[in-house]
DNA sequence: CCGGTTTCTTGAATGATTCCAGATTGTGCG
DNA sequence: CGCACAATCTGGAATCATTCAAGAAACCGG
């Protein structure tokens, strides 16, 4: 199990749901709170929601997990990735997919006038339409 | 009074809690919520945070608003301006600045790759900190 | 000035997230 | 291998932004 290295390498102790979630979250990227609280509980059976909220902001403040939030949704978690990659967020339903920055280096996550502030990180986010809702599969579904 | 000029614009009655809102968010881009609620107080002496709320979400619709909603944030507002800028937010205290884009014509707002999504608008948002928390000024406080 | 419809008020409900106190469990050390 | 400390988990209640619902009031066109 890879992921008891990670946790250890991030300083964090090695519990049973710390490892539940960190599976879940790398079995289904992109996944909501509730959903890695369902994955997690059809892991070891009982698990508090408290524990999930708990474990899925240590793995994030240890940069494990990243943390993602589009306006209006629930908190979403996937795997930390260092591939500078973005996402697109379907409007309709809210099903998120990965994609490619065009190029390697990103071009226009340096801005030009930073206002006096420290810059760490970008982030950006493509707002549109799934190929599901595009064909009127209006209902929201939950997909990764 | 040009925001009743907006308003007619965008097929939307003329009433007094939206042009308080208008006023409250031309005069305070990047408003939470809340402030705008005090805001519009201050302006007509009472309001309900329903009709705040109903204001904001008319607004947003018609394109007379934008609403950026960083993680962990409150929704906050600004006028919509069609000039592409993006949003420096503060780790710290959350503050927003504005920021131009590197170039005029965004050259990573289109995908490499989409997913078969749709591609409609493109949202950037940097991570950061402000001058004032870069110097240890870490009071929570609310600027615009 | 009137009718019809939209919008506002009041108050309660929802749902995600957080706080709290106490019981449990992992870890390092002897 | 077993202990003790500290971090973590459990269970339940509390918080906060946001939304829903029903009736009253205001806006627009004629």
């Amino acid at each position: 199990m890879e992921f008891e290295g990670l946790l250890r390498g991030a300083a964090l102790r090695v519990t049973r749901p710390r490892l539940a979630v960190l599976a879940a979250v790398h079995a289904h990227p992109h996944a909501d709170t509730d959903a890695i609280l369902r994955l997690a509980r059809a892991e070891l059976g009982e698990v508090s929601h408290q524990a999930v909220y708990d474990v899925l902001r240590a793995l994030t403040d240890a940069g494990l997990l990243r943390r993602l939030q589009p306006m209006g949704s629930v908190a979403r978690y996937e795997p930390q990735t260092h591939d500078n990659h973005h996402h697109v967020v379907c409007r309709t339903c809210g099903s998120i997919a990965d994609v490619e920055c065009a190029v390697g280096v990103a071009p226009c996550l340096t801005a030009s006038d930073d206002a006096g502030f420290t810059i760490g990180e970008a982030e950006v986010i493509y707002w549109g339409t799934c190929p599901d809702c595009q064909q009127g599969h209006s209902v929201r579904q939950e997909r990764d």
